[in-house]
DNA sequence: CTTGAGCGC
């Protein structure tokens, strides 16, 4: 039996099927007659039964006039419609059925990194970037990519205990003359936190940047993105710096972020009313922070 | 399961 089949072509059981039918072209043509005024539509086709002999197969149907399809009122209303967009321009039956193409520009359209040759030609990734958009824009406050330069950070101002300049959006405070921070405006960092959350008078450990009471947060779905951390954490007080972790091959969220508070308290009742906060089908891990190690 | 990029317009 072995022997048998290694004399033979080798057939796969689907071309054994192929083979039974290559005998077809014996058969008389496919027949269509109609259909006729009524409708009717019949086809006659020659085919071999399972004993191998050959049948006759008339099948005889009766299509709906399109004149007497029943059709709901606004699809008649539908067809009495002007062309429009891309259809305009096609002189085709009246009842045309067009796919239009819409341009629609994606912020990110592919994750940095996930082309390799891109990532290798550093030169040409750059003046991409440049074309593109600010990406090489950074904030120094906040850190978010992209969207504004320090100066400019929504967040600046938020580290200053100065409540009068607190709730003004960024542009009625720098007004279009003056290039720097106004005179006053600034708060150094020993001077800053009010004192009375802050026993220790020294504002050695703040010179740092906006490292402040971080809380690690945990457990984030991927699509979580900075600006739906500050919506979550912001209600508790004031937030400094927002960020999430992403991971440079895919560009996606590893899943975790940081959320620094310029007052520490805030930042302790936002670690006790979020831990364990559901968020995007995920329970959210809310605590304080290690600091980083770098 | 999980602890951050970059130091400039």
């Amino acid at each position: 039996m072995a022997m048998e089949a290694t004399n033979q072509p080798k057939l796969r059981w689907g071309e054994l099927e192929d083979d039974a039918e290559d005998l077809d072209f014996l058969l008389p043509p496919k027949q269509i007659f109609g259909p006729d005024e009524n409708g009717v539509k019949k086809v006659v086709e020659y085919k071999f039964n399972a004993e191998g002999n050959k049948v006759k197969i008339t099948t005889t149907t009766r299509i709906r006039k399109l004149a007497n399809a029943r059709l709901s009122k606004g699809a008649v209303e539908r067809r009495s419609w002007p062309k429009f967009g891309d259809a305009v321009h096609e002189d085709v039956g009246a009842r045309l059925t067009m796919v239009s193409t819409e341009e629609i520009i994606l912020e990110r359209p592919r994750a940095p990194g996930s082309k390799q040759d891109e990532s290798k030609a550093a030169g040409d990734s750059l003046a991409q970037i440049g074309k593109a958009g600010a990406v090489l824009m950074v904030c120094r406050t906040c850190g978010k990519k992209g969207d504004h330069w320090t100066s400019k950070c929504p967040f600046k101002d938020l580290a200053q205990p100065s409540d009068t300049f607190m709730d003004k959006p960024p542009s009625a405070e720098a007004p279009a003359t003056g290039a720097g921070p106004q005179k006053g405006a600034y708060v150094p960092p020993s001077m800053r936190g009010g004192g009375a959350e802050r026993g220790s008078g020294g504002g050695t450990e703040m010179r740092r940047r906006n490292e402040e009471n971080s809380v690690r947060v945990t457990n984030l779905s991927e699509d979580t993105r900075e600006a739906d951390l500050l919506e979550l954490f912001r209600p508790f007080g004031h937030v400094s710096r927002v960020y999430v972790a992403i991971d440079q091959k895919t560009g996606m969220s590893r899943g975790f972020g940081f959320v620094n508070f310029v007052n520490r308290e805030d930042a302790e009742r936002a670690i006790n009313k979020l831990n364990g906060y559901g968020y995007d089908n995920l329970i959210l891990r809310v605590e304080w922070a290690a600091p980083r190690t770098n």
